[in-house]
DNA sequence: ATTGCAATTGAAAATCGTTTTCAATTGTCG
DNA sequence: CGACAATTGAAAACGATTTTCAATTGCAAT
C-alpha cells in the first residue's frame, strides 16, 4: 500500500494508513461519520478533515467512489466489487444492492449511439423495502403515481419540527 | 391552480403564481438559481427562501421531483414527461436525456423479487460528450468502442460552470 | 365589507455536509 | 543529515438548503 501510494505520489502516515485500514474493513456504502467514528475510537487525536481528506484520497487513487442517495448524506463504495444497482428505502434507509449488468449493456449501447464515453453508471431504486412495507402497511407498488399524501417519511427521526 | 392548490390546503398569492409559471416555462433540470433569477427579472423584490419554498412546494404536490445529479447542484424536473435517464457530461456540464423504458422495465422485475415497492427511478451515466472528447481528445471511456453512430437529436443543455 | 386566523412572505440567521486555510509537523529523497 | 513538499489538526470558510421571526395577506366565516 505504501508502495502503491508513493508511486502516486503520495506520502504513507499512521493516520492514513489507519484510516484507510479502517475503511476497508467497513462494509460498503461507507459515510465519513462512521468511519470518523470508527478511526477516532482508535486514535482520538485524528481530526475531522484528515478523515474526509483520505477518503477523498482514497476514491482519487480509484480504491472507491462515491455513492449519493438524495438524502445529503454521501457513502463510499468500494470499486472491487461488480458494477451494481442499490434499493434505497425511503423509510428505513436501507441499502441494497442488485445487479446491473443487463441495464449496463443497455446504457453503452445508448451512449456509444450518441458517441458519448461512459465513465461511470448510477443505477438507483428509492422505494420502500419489504420490511417497511409491513410495518407501515404502505402500497405504492403499482408502476401509479406515488400518492402524494402529505405527511410521509413519518416513523423516522426528522428534524423536530412543530412551530408554525 | 388557484383551486388545485386550495384543495390541497395551500393559498394562492401574487408570488406563489410567479414562481410556478415560472418554474414551467424554464425547461428541464431547472436550478433553484435559474428559477430565482427569472423570477427577480419579473419581481425583484421576490425572496430568496419564497422561491425555494415554492420549488419545494412544487415538488410536494407532485408536480415535479428533484433530480441530483452529484454535483452539489440539485435539478427541478416537471413529473409530466416520460421517465428518462440522464448523460451527464463531467467536462462541460451538460445534461442529455435518454429513454429507459427497458431499464425500467428490468429494475421493477429486480423489484418485486425484493418484494421492494419502488417509487422512483434514478438512472444516470456520467462520462464524457461528443463535443467534449473532440476538444479534450479524451479517451477514459470503458467496454465502449464508440462507433461512429448516427448522433440524433443530442438536446444537449450548457450549463453554466459553477466551480467547487 | 369586516374579521379572525392560519398560511405566506422577506430578511437574516442557522444548519449541515464538505472544503479550505494556515501554521506546525512529518515523510521521503538526495 | 537537510531540504522541501506532502500531511496534519483546528478553526474558519463555504455553498446549498432550511428555519426563525415578525409582519403581511389570502380566504372562509361572519
Amino acid at each position: 500500500m505504501r508502495e502503491f501510494l508513493r508511486t502516486k505520489g503520495y506520502k504513507m502516515t499512521p493516520q492514513r494508513e489507519m484510516i484507510f485500514r479502517a475503511f476497508f474493513e467497513l462494509g460498503e456504502h461507507v459515510t465519513v461519520e462512521e468511519l470518523y467514528e470508527k478511526v477516532r475510537k482508535i486514535d482520538p487525536s485524528v481530526g475531522h478533515s484528515t478523515v474526509w481528506r483520505n477518503l477523498k484520497l482514497i476514491c482519487e487513487v480509484g480504491l472507491a467512489e462515491e455513492v449519493k442517495m438524495g438524502d445529503g448524506v454521501t457513502r463510499y463504495d468500494r470499486v472491487t466489487r461488480q458494477p451494481h444497482g442499490h434499493f434505497f428505502c425511503t423509510e428505513c434507509k436501507s441499502v441494497v444492492e442488485f445487479n446491473v449488468e443487463p441495464i449496463v449493456d443497455i446504457m453503452t449501447t445508448e451512449a456509444a449511439g450518441r458517441n458519448f464515453a461512459p465513465e461511470h453508471f448510477k443505477v438507483e431504486v428509492h422505494g420502500v423495502c419489504a420490511e417497511c412495507r409491513e410495518k407501515v402497511g404502505r402500497q405504492t407498488a403499482r408502476g401509479t403515481s406515488p400518492g402524494i399524501e402529505d405527511d410521509d417519511h413519518a416513523t423516522v427521526e426528522e428534524r423536530g419540527n412543530t412551530s408554525r
